[in-house]
DNA sequence: ACAAACTCTATAAACTTAGTAGAGTATTGC
DNA sequence: GCAATACTCTACTAAGTTTATAGAGTTTGT
């Protein structure tokens, strides 16, 4: 399961999409039309922050705003970021790898083939799962309606 | 993440499987085999029994044996059993649904339908990955090598 | 100077995971 | 029938992670 902190990253990031052309926005904005907790979410702008996706102000007229265009910004990315890992195994991950305690040969494993497969299907998807491609979606799921 | 509890499930039901025609299986047998603890494997292989996968045998002799084809055992079915949803977020899942609280309108969330989008391919792929398959893979693996 | 607003450190409750301990129950072989 | 074998059940625990909260500190604009 993903956690609250990559949950509400994504939230925060699409608001912050929508709302690019108002300058900086306020944390506490934020948090309230998103129903996020507020001091939680100021360590989760922090990482996206010090990750380079998003840029700050301090003091009046201060806030957040993002730095990478709405189309740079993807969903496996601020997977990784927050919860680590996309792979269901850590044997299957690039970053993360680690050996399987009681593996006995990782290459001809089945059960490492598969989740393999399950994690570069994943990974496909939200890489292109970008916040441009969200608001889209969006859109187009509102006129539908 | 895949719980250990899963991955050794799905260890020993490949195990089981390939020594199918040996009769009942020691649970200390797979545990030494496949580097597993062995109380831990016993409250395992019991979740697998009381789920119908799995049948066991008591005293000399006994232990424990597929009773299910491993062509009708299923990857997902396993995950479900020990990890509950596969979905990465709890709007997207069907038996373990539960609303985000801080969603606005679930209809047009465009984080839900991505997830959903990974959630079903994934789904998919782990119900194609029965036990069977798994060890064709292996073999087929073993072959390249 | 002062208020606004982000930044940093510390702490904690709740939950989950991974595993252990030990007594209990059923079956087989002799 | 009895001893050995092997699965079953309940309870417990250590460690780690998640989801926060509290409060002091720092920077900026006017």
């Amino acid at each position: 399961m993903l956690s609250k902190k990559a949950k509400y990253a994504m939230l925060a990031l699409v608001h912050l999409a929508k709302h690019q052309d108002e300058g900086p926005i306020l944390i506490s904005r934020i948090a309230d039309d998103e129903h996020i907790p507020q001091k939680f979410l100021e360590a989760i702008l922090l990482d996206l922050k010090k990750d380079g996706v998003l840029a700050s102000k301090k003091g009046k007229g201060g806030g957040y705003y993002l730095i990478k265009e709405p189309n740079e910004v993807n969903m496996a990315d601020v997977m990784r970021l927050f919860d680590g890992a996309i792979a269901l195994l850590p044997c299957v991950t690039y970053k993360y790898y680690e050996r399987c305690e009681e593996c006995k040969d990782e290459e001809t494993c089945g059960i490492r083939e598969t989740f393999l497969e399950v994690r570069n299907e994943t990974v496909e998807r939200l890489k292109s799962a970008t916040i441009a491609h969200i608001i889209a979606t969006e859109d187009s799921l509102s006129k539908k309606k």
